[in-house]
DNA sequence: GGGCAT
DNA sequence: CGTAT
DNA sequence: GCCC
């Protein structure tokens, strides 16, 4: 069964499509990167980050400024203050709040039995509940039925459905956290209607509510204290965590459920699996703009020379598309070492000294210091041909290659594909529910690609990605971004408590708006990680939001030459559908990869996953370059005696590199 | 003329 | 060749 | 297309 299921489940990507066409590869289309397929017509918002980068742009100016530009002139430590604008990236699970208990003498609600769902709460928020539970009510139950009071950090009726049915919610006290807290620390039962959850059942909340009685409503009790939950509040520092943690920002806490064990006491993750608590800043003035490695350098989201790196980009998505890899490298070095300039270039003078900008894109630059354009960047972009093939390449699965072969036979448009690879009209209506994406029955190896006839038409692979392509062009906002890690979260703590996670990529660099969500995972125990992203997947497909897995890797398909935490890494690539439970559901389907690493080389994996392009290409090169090690997102080797490295944190790993920390928002290497 | 991340 | 950063 |  479950085997079948994988199998009805994956889009294989059919090895058949590539000769489809013209059989031969031509030329010289070498290793092509990254993904360049972006819709012709994709807007850009920066504007609407403009605050936040003109913050960051500033600092950084401020930076070279003091830095006079004089080799020699020490700069004054640039005041690197926070330029930490609001949403912080990370989005680990907190460790839970290191418990205690109250010293009481008594219960102070001997008789009542709460039921806490787990859901929308961090682990710390439930051991702290469950402990509260247990030293100071007749216990917690496992069953909302068998409760006097459900205890919920959910405020809407139909999240709450989801966990309690509403039938029985209706027979019970709905109270939030703080009630129990409030209670304990009152030693007695206080008034539900203060701490109802869900407004509906207020009614219903008092009604049921275990306190002395009197009625609600008035009688405060006067303790201000209601509204706010406090978790630090209730913490002593654990003898067992390290020097406690201060829950203070917990970050994108992870809801959890899991099975009702009674004493719900999760293991404390390990600190180093958490991102820093005071986060590191990064020391502005021992990086370079004039370095060869964008490691080393800060780029920010959006660079004062905004306008000239959107002209060349278009060039070097054009070349890209074209075939010409090395010709758009080229020009992704250029846009990588503006992005990485801290001030508006007014003169040639200020770009000749910088690397990577050579005779051909000097005079493009120049062209744009005096026109404010580039008009190979406009010809190009008016073409009918880089417009096609930019559209075709924004459907996953067609890169470069396929695209131009499809353009070669004349197809112009998205409904010419459809018509070639045979979608129905039919299947476009069905776009808005899920899909099973079965899988065309194959025929066995030996029978496949014998004749180019069976190709071509009706590829399943390609139906699907036209079928996704128009949801999953739509951008992301930041906060659907967080409500996906959370809801993927609490499934995952479901299925295996104590995880840790990070929500990467543009998102973890301070993007407003991602194109998907990469996602992160560790356990603290190893031995728990195996297995975890197919088991997480085919849970999150049997909940109904994951509608497509269009790659789904267990791990071993590595070299064979000595291994070692090679079977470290599992990646899932797939469709994700927010569940209509969620305030943020949209019906738009997204992108999510989910990535699980052995803790070992968690950050490692956090690291390469969380980008840019281009810094990630120059920490690789820088590792080899310097240091003759190897750097992938599944761990550091060194080349010549295959030592491996396992950095602890993020900035070891950067340490161990000599490389300067750099934070994740200064790695917008990229346009 | 080789190298350009893995 | 296409995908991921 | 740029660097060594």
């Amino acid at each position: 069964m479950a085997e079948s299921w994988t199998s009805l489940l994956v889009v294989r990507k059919p090895a058949h499509l590539k000769r489809m066409l013209s059989g031969r590869p031509a030329k010289a289309l070498a290793v092509n990167t990254g993904p360049r397929r972006q819709l012709h017509l994709a807007l850009h918002h920066d504007d609407l980050r403009l605050t936040q980068q003109q913050q960051q742009q500033r600092v950084l100016l401020q930076h070279y400024r003091s830095l006079g530009h004089m080799p020699f002139k020490r700069p004054a430590p640039v005041p690197h203050q926070g330029t930490e604008s609001g949403g912080e990236s990370e989005s680990s699970s907190r460790p839970p709040p290191a418990k205690q208990q109250k010293t009481s003498m008594q219960k102070a609600l001997p008789d009542t039995t709460v039921y806490i769902v787990q859901a929308k709460l961090d682990v710390g928020g439930i051991s702290e509940l469950f402990e509260l539970a247990e030293h100071h009510t007749k216990g917690a139950c496992r069953n909302a039925m068998d409760a006097d009071v459900i205890i919920t950090a959910i405020a809407m009726r139909r999240r709450l459905e989801r966990h309690v049915p509403w039938d029985i919610a209706e027979t019970k006290a709905v109270v939030t956290p703080a009630w129990l807290r409030d209670s304990v620390d009152h030693g007695r039962a206080l008034p539900c209607g203060d701490y109802v959850a869900i407004q509906d059942l207020l009614e219903t909340t008092v009604e049921h509510c275990p306190d002395c009685n009197c009625k609600p409503c008035a009688c405060s009790d006067g303790d201000s204290e209601a509204a706010t939950p406090r978790f630090e509040a209730k913490q002593l520092p654990s003898p067992l965590s390290s020097p406690s943690t201060p829950v203070k920002q917990r970050a994108m806490s992870t809801s959890t459920k899991k099975e009702e064990k009674k004493p719900v006491v999760p293991q404390p993750v390990p600190e180093h699996l958490l991102p820093p608590d005071p986060p590191i800043p990064t020391n502005l003035a021992k990086l370079d703009y004039m370095s060869r490695y964008a490691c080393q350098r800060a780029s920010p989201l959006v660079c004062p020379n905004q306008a000239l790196v959107r002209e060349l980009d278009i060039i070097r998505r054009s070349r890209d598309l074209e075939g010409e890899a090395r010709s758009a490298l080229s020009y992704e070095r250029a846009v990588s070492i503006i992005k990485a300039y801290p001030h508006e270039i007014r003169s040639l003078k200020q770009v000749e000294k910088l690397p990577f900008i050579g005779v051909k894109i000097t005079g493009l630059i120049e062209e744009f210091l005096d026109t404010g354009k580039i008009t190979e960047a406009q010809t190009i972009n008016a073409s009918e041909r880089f417009q096609t093939l930019s559209l075709f390449s924004s459907i996953y699965g067609i890169g470069p290659s396929t695209a131009i072969r499809l353009y070669n036979l004349g197809l112009r448009s998205l409904n010419d594909l459809e018509v070639y690879y045979g979608v129905e009209p039919e299947d476009v209506a069905l776009q808005s529910q899920i899909v099973e994406v079965e899988e065309k029955p194959r025929k066995p190896a030996w029978q496949r690609g014998q004749h180019k006839g069976d190709e071509g038409l009706g590829d399943s692979w390609t139906r699907v990605a036209l079928g996704l392509r128009e949801d999953l062009a739509k951008k992301i906002p930041r906060a659907e971004v967080e409500e996906m890690g959370r809801v993927v979260m609490r499934e995952l703590e479901e299925l295996e408590p104590g995880c840790v996670s990070t929500i990467v990529g543009g998102y973890r660099r301070g993007k407003m708006e991602s194109n998907d969500v990469d996602i992160v995972f560790t356990h603290p125990d190893p031995s728990k990680v195996k297995g975890l992203c197919k088991r997480l997947v085919r849970k999150l497909h049997e909940r109904g939001m994951v509608t497509h897995v269009m790659h789904l890797s267990g791990f071993h398909a590595h070299n064979a030459l000595r291994t070692h935490h090679w079977d470290s890494l599992e990646k899932a690539l797939t469709v994700f559908i927010m569940p209509p439970s969620s305030p943020f559901h949209t019906g738009v389907r997204r992108r999510l990869d989910l990535i699980f690493a052995v803790p070992d080389v968690y950050w490692t994996a956090v690291i390469g996953w969380t980008g840019s392009i281009m810094f990630q290409r120059d920490i690789r090169q820088w590792a080899k370059d310097k240091h003759g090690m190897k750097f992938d997102s599944s761990g550091i080797t060194r080349r010549y005696d295959s030592k491996e490295f396992f950095p602890k944190t993020e900035k070891e790993a950067f340490d161990l590199l000599g490389l300067e920390w750099v934070e994740p928002k200064w790695r917008n290497a990229d346009l």
